[in-house]
DNA sequence: TTTCTGTGTACTGTATACAATATTAATATC
DNA sequence: GATATTAATATTGTATACAGTACACAGAAA
């Protein structure tokens, strides 16, 4: 029935939990103990302990020792960091496509690019910002390097966070996700410098720029 | 007596497994069963697995679902990929160090690097390493990126892992670390561009470049 | 000798139980 | 009324128990 039996329980919670702080569902700031979570789930409190665990290695929950775990909150600062961490490695994954990779995955990254802009068109804002990421996330494994694509993985989860507490209004969004289809076009012409240019604006929203804002 | 309670079991194992395996007790390819471990440590399953997990989360080890955790084995393409996200996020921190943080870390950097050379002079290698390591941390915790700096710390801990494998003879070694001092006071006159260079040549033990390797 | 098959063992995944500690609420004191 | 103190409660950290699965070895067939 079922075509895909997720192996393990703790899996399975890390996915959702994962999810549910995606979506906004679990704020910033919110308390997660592990007791009630269980009876949520219908599983016992060891595999939410693990998925908890392995949240909090990606930032998105914080534990303090013998206390609650909370959704972890994002700063102002932090997210100005983690923007210009995130320009930096993408540029990278740039510099690092050649034809050959780029021809590989080529078809994967117009996908997500073309499925972010239909679901902007139909304003399913959820599926906007899953399909950014994908987006994005296919552009650094084109890049071949699997340190830094692991790393970028990190990074993703904290840039979904940030997505949906930046809520950006309407027309903006609309064109950043734009610049998806430009900044493929200066790829496949090999025009990696406009490329790099493009995403910097594309990620830190700043046009005019010579130093970082 | 002990002036340290370090706080939890889980953590305890997690350092010391992670000693063992950066001192190359543990190499590459071993087996970490969970039972055993337990026994050995004195402790029950429980921790033992969750120090487990955490590494893994690391990279340090390979969690094979319903089997054994092996310890990692870093393929030499791996090992590359490696060196070029560090080099990136090296270079990106030296990008963000200004002058007041870097008189704020000044002292740090130079202990380590005192250190390491001092280490060198009497031909302790894993002490060298150590202060290796603490040296390009304290480069990159200058920076102030909070983002950048969580991403290096699990870079570094596979970048611990190569140094060991990579065994470099005496002579280089002593050559590479030489550099440090080198860095420094570029980074002190401000002349970033060439700290930068020499970054490159410092990590990818690669003197005439233009691409790389 | 090599390959396949079956059985036994060892290990992991999860549930539960208990002890220790942080949090909360209630109470007393200023 | 506000603050300090204490008791009650809730929650985590760890240990143990059990079920299910993968692996290893032995034996049979080719």
């Amino acid at each position: 029935m079922a075509k895909c039996i997720q192996s393990s329980l703790s899996d399975q919670v890390y996915t959702m939990l994962k999810e549910q702080i995606l979506s906004g569902e679990l704020q910033g700031g919110m308390k997660i103990p592990e007791e009630p979570l269980a009876e949520e789930f219908g599983v016992s409190r060891t595999p939410i302990r693990e998925a908890i665990r392995r949240l909090a290695e990606y930032g998105l929950v914080t534990i303090k020792p013998r206390s609650f775990a909370t959704v972890t909150e994002i700063t102002p600062t932090e997210a100005e960091d983690i923007a210009t961490v995130r320009v930096t490695l993408e540029q990278l994954a740039i510099d690092s496509i050649d034809s050959t990779s780029y021809a590989k995955h080529v078809e994967t990254i117009a996908r997500h690019a073309a499925d972010c802009q239909y679901a902007l068109g139909v304003g399913d804002r959820a599926k906007v910002f899953e399909q950014d990421s994908l987006f994005h996330m296919a552009l650094v494994t084109a890049s071949g390097n699997t340190a830094l694509i692991s790393l970028y993985e990190r990074l993703d989860a904290k840039i979904q966070m940030l997505r949906i507490e930046q809520n950006l209004p309407e027309d903006e969004l609309a064109y950043y996700i734009g610049q998806h289809v430009q900044m493929m076009n200066l790829l496949k012409n090999g025009e990696k410098t406009a490329c790099k240019a493009l995403l910097h604006e594309h990620i830190k929203h700043d046009k005019d720029h010579g130093f970082d804002l």
